[in-house]
DNA sequence: GTGAAAGCGCTAACAG
DNA sequence: CTGTTAGCGCTTTCAC
């Protein structure tokens, strides 16, 4: 059982360690003559070299990693992630590159991991749910470990992002929500902490002039159902309500329902993210489609320039997209405005530009 | 930028190397007194042992792997596996292990990826989409890797299982559209050669009594639609489908609606897994609830275990609950037969039986 | 073009 | 209880 080494297949090839090492690598010129029987013994032995040694020996990893601070049942319930780990591993498995995902309950724990995986562990990291002021940023830079930052963020850094404009979309929404004529337009927002939330929240905050139907939740169905709640015990209750995702936006229709309104007739509801079944629920949910894997495979993209060494960059992908649907429509007949069949397959030919980071 | 080694933290705390490794591993007695030393001494420089050199000394990894052979398009619109992988996550984040997502193009691949995973780079792997006769599982044997089965599998092995009953779902729901009247009811499985979709095809086929009305899909929502269209070309159309997942039901019923069809009047639809937003589709899509969390958590947990030594065990995690709504029934004011909030937060209290592998 | 040898940072005998 | 000493399997100088 003690498994096959380098050692191994240089006795069998009749050559030497190093020359294993430089046949597989191509890090210096070898014979075809030695080059194939070396690939012939490594092939007989079915040897893979060990990630291990060479990654203590080269201090790179062939991974890199995304960790979670947020509770694990956010990833079931969460239509974003799913499609984003997709798009990343569209990327990586080219290069049958390792994705390491791991799930961290506190502070102390994330630091620990990101510089264990510094150590060797992963090549970089993608960074998501980005804070105004990210401390992981600056230890991040530190460590000297790439990584991509997914989402705005504001600060200078030396890292690549990955942006989107999620400001444009809500006005979007809003504009159309006044044009059907609703007046008190409520907004069920992300944590603010999180800048993709807190862009969405001022951008609503800015289109209807005043934050008083804004309400935080944290993305949970939970916390969906509980400021819909409050919202409609207002007195003057609002007519519309923009959630920050589907799943909250879904929980609040649902609790309207169930309190009697009708949708959209009494509230007109719009999510954001659009899950890939929102287009199917009744009413159809209007949402923002954001691109989760086009985003992902630029964001992975990014990275593996990155780790080869390539300037940051800042990418713009923008392929937000409305999809105006029953929810927010009087005219309950009509269905999106925009194309509805702008799912996976064609999200690949959305608008992509890139411009370089000026700092 | 020299990272900082278990040599400094050595010498700042004025002791040796293996003292340091074993005040932190606890791995044999220490006084009080130099441990403290120690832990002040690493605190102090911010160290983090070197997985990579961890992992060479002792061939662990702190890390599981789940290899995926299909097309990561998948992961994105699949209900089952991002909560299956939120209740691994929740077991892995108690001992801070990582998960290690490798998408593989295809059978090369995927050996090779095995092999270096158990080169040090993982300490197990969780097997998913399992077929009959898996060449995975010698392999698996043959290296050594521990490795925990999900999803039924036939043959002899020395691995974990952790199993769910799933024909018993499907005979219920037979069961329900036969009570309505029903009498060609049609399946749309999942590849056959998954030992998931053969086990709830076969039970199809066992129901019905003829596997005439039986089309293989392949999990997408393009599928769905392509083996609904076929289906409703018959001179002899079903009145009934139930399909393999919800993805492929979903497609189903919007392609026979956008064919004239009302659901569940003309068609009555069932899916399989439950994706978390089908309660809310318009019809309610009835579909089997397979615990998905529940299966993840106890997946990781007998890795775990296998991994520290235990004895392989199959493990029961029957969670499935059939959720009947209204796209089956006839009477269309009805909700759920079974209780619907059965969610994640309940779905920790189903009925786990154990039982020990006889073979 | 190839070989020999010195580490990468840690753990685990073996001494004391 | 603690120090010394070999490695784990690979890459990479440095010689030849």
């Amino acid at each position: 059982m003690s498994r096959t080494t380098i050692a191994d297949v240089a006795r069998e090839a009749g050559v030497t360690k190093a020359t294993v090492s430089h046949a597989m690598s191509g890090k210096r010129p070898i014979s075809d003559d030695t080059r194939a029987k070396v690939l012939a013994a490594a092939e007989r032995l079915n040897w893979v070299p060990s990630q291990s040694a060479r990654s203590l020996a080269t201090q790179t990893a062939n991974a890199i990693a995304v960790v979670l601070a947020r509770d694990p049942e956010v990833i079931a319930n969460d239509s974003f992630f799913p499609a984003f780990i997709a798009g990343v591993e569209s990327v990586l498995a080219e290069t049958e590159t390792a994705l390491i995902l791991q799930v961290v309950p506190d502070r102390a724990a994330e630091e620990r991991t990101y510089r264990a995986l510094s150590h060797g562990r992963a090549d970089g990291a993608l960074l998501l749910d980005l804070r105004t002021d990210d401390w992981r940023v600056p230890l991040l830079e530190e460590l000297g470990l790439p990584a991509v930052l997914v989402g705005a963020y504001e600060q200078p850094t030396r890292f690549s992002c990955v942006r989107t404009d999620d400001a444009e979309p809500v006005r979007e929404i809003i504009a159309h929500l006044r044009a059907q004529g609703h007046e008190r337009i409520a907004h069920v927002s992300g944590p603010l902490e999180y800048v993709h939330s807190r862009v969405r929240a001022d951008a609503y905050t800015d289109a209807v002039g005043t934050d008083a139907l804004l309400r935080e939740g944290d993305f949970t169905a939970a916390s969906g159902r509980a400021r819909t709640a409050e919202l409609l015990e207002l007195a003057d209750r609002p007519t519309a309500v923009l959630y920050s995702n589907d799943t909250m936006a879904i929980a609040g229709l649902s609790y309207a329902r169930s309190n009697g309104l009708s949708i959209p007739r009494d509230l007109a509801i719009a999510g954001f993210d659009d899950d890939h079944l929102s287009a199917h629920l009744s009413p159809a949910l209007t949402s923002v489609s954001s691109g989760p894997a086009a985003r992902g495979r630029a964001a992975a993209r990014l990275l593996q320039a990155d780790i080869l060494g390539s300037d940051p960059r800042t990418e713009v992908v923008d392929c937000n997209v409305v999809h105006f649907r029953e929810s927010t429509s009087t005219t309950t007949s009509s269905q999106s405005t925009t194309t509805s069949s702008q799912s996976t397959s064609t999200s690949t030919g959305t608008s992509t530009s890139t411009e370089s980071t000026t700092r």
